[in-house]
DNA sequence: CGAGAGTACGGTACTGAGTACCGAATAGAG
DNA sequence: CTCTATTCGGTACTCAGTACCGTACTCTCG
């Protein structure tokens, strides 16, 4: 944030800030393709791109950092995009898909280094665990403002966690179509609104939250055959209890 | 598993199989708490036991696995359990329930242990991560025996995922709550069985999935009433289709 | 009882990530 | 031109994790 306020461009020996940073992933995720991550160290890194071992870890805090930029940048942004979505009265749903399209489209403007990405989180262990930990703490964010949403009464708290869960794992399901390469950017935005729609159940027989009331469960599921056919069915599995 | 065949106890000054890795946890934990996880090194750890340092990563493959031990061990029985769940003609939502309940029972089994361990990975950035990436595992392992039975066609798959995610995530719920010592093991394994019921019938429209072959699938949740009782309601939303 | 095999342990030495600190070069302001 | 702030590079350190080797102990077979 220091370099944003400096209007004229830097003609001198000393690279432009954010240069070096460009560098730095560049170098690093060649030498991650050509020989793998665990196989090249920092140092390798730095001197591929031509600067000292320090200026690495000033650029990126780790070495893992290289890897998964702005992520926390990301994350804010979908934080506040979530508190103005849930104030009372507003278009939570909306403003949940909303935020959440924020998120994809974010990997699909990175394009190849989201799949560069993608194919070494694949590879290496401790990459997978930091993208999955990751991906919880998108949970968290989701989960947090689902339950200023619903409010705080016992009961609602596994309800926000649960649309958090399915939201965050309709938006992966579709990310991880488009980094295989099954639907492209276009398909991919399209297909994450019907994911979402049936991760919250607000597709065709919408099932939203439920007054938290007491009362009996029906769980409605789509069959050919209508009550009176099934009901002997019914009765005869709740009879001996044990449905298979 | 070398040291389950030998009978006779050990009269000798070597310690018996496996006494030293409980020396080592125990004095892992109890320099946890009183430094702190990062302030701990593993030199400190092994001095404490009275042992030397290549013997504790004999014993525990790195720092981290001395707080989740037999994580991998308990995956696989998950794995398994849920593997003969998930054979065709099986009594599929019961024998992930059934799973569900293998973990969580497990950890009240530990006790005191888990709760240590909870109250680091509140703290501890990479301890969290760690456990992230652990609950994640179990996302997979339930995905992929759902995915194994709704079947692989385009579209299930996205439904495997969110009731898997719907599992993992009412488990946690209900452990978060013993781990905090909202509820007793007793009153978490019954909440486990109703956050499950939740996860399970009220999420998405049908996230029951469906049995590949078409047919009538009958879902019975508990209720105090009797058939005749839930009837009129269950020919409502049957009418309707779309309640609330 | 004694020799040999297998194993658990301790110690040393190494690599690599990450941190702290210091000095040099450079750019800007006055 | 001088002073100051910032950035970079280099050195030195801590600590996790690995590889290797020698040793002490146990068990088994002769």
């Amino acid at each position: 944030m220091p370099a944003s306020n400096r209007p004229t461009s830097r003609p001198t020996s000393r690279p432009g800030a954010g240069e070096v940073r460009d560098r730095l992933r560049a170098a690093a995720f060649a030498l991650f393709e050509e020989r793998g991550y665990d196989a090249t160290t920092v140092g390798d890194i730095a001197e591929a791109a031509g600067v000292g071992r320090t200026t690495f870890f000033r650029a990126f805090g780790s070495k893992e950092d290289v890897i998964f930029p702005e992520h926390t940048a990301l994350l804010e942004r979908v934080r506040s995009r979530l508190e103005t979505a849930t104030t009372p009265g507003a278009a939570t749903l909306i403003g949940i898909a909303e935020a959440t399209r924020l998120v994809l489209e974010h990997y699909l403007q990175e394009g190849d280094l989201a799949r560069a990405r993608y194919r070494l989180t694949r590879t290496v262990t401790t990459l997978r665990d930091r993208e999955l930990a990751s991906t919880l703490q998108y949970h968290r964010v989701y989960r947090d403002a689902l339950r200023a949403w619903t409010g705080e009464e016992a009961g609602r708290d596994l309800r926000a966690e649960l649309l958090a869960a399915a939201v965050v794992t309709a938006h992966n399901h579709v990310l991880r179509r488009w980094l295989r390469g099954v639907v492209d950017g276009a398909g991919a935005v399209e297909e994450l609104g019907l994911a979402l729609e049936e991760a919250l159940g607000t597709g065709p027989n919408g099932a939203l939250p439920r007054p938290a009331d007491e009362g009996t469960s029906i769980v409605v599921l789509r069959t050919p055959y209508d009550v009176d056919a099934v009901l002997p069915a019914l009765r005869r599995a709740l009879a001996d209890d044990a449905p298979r």
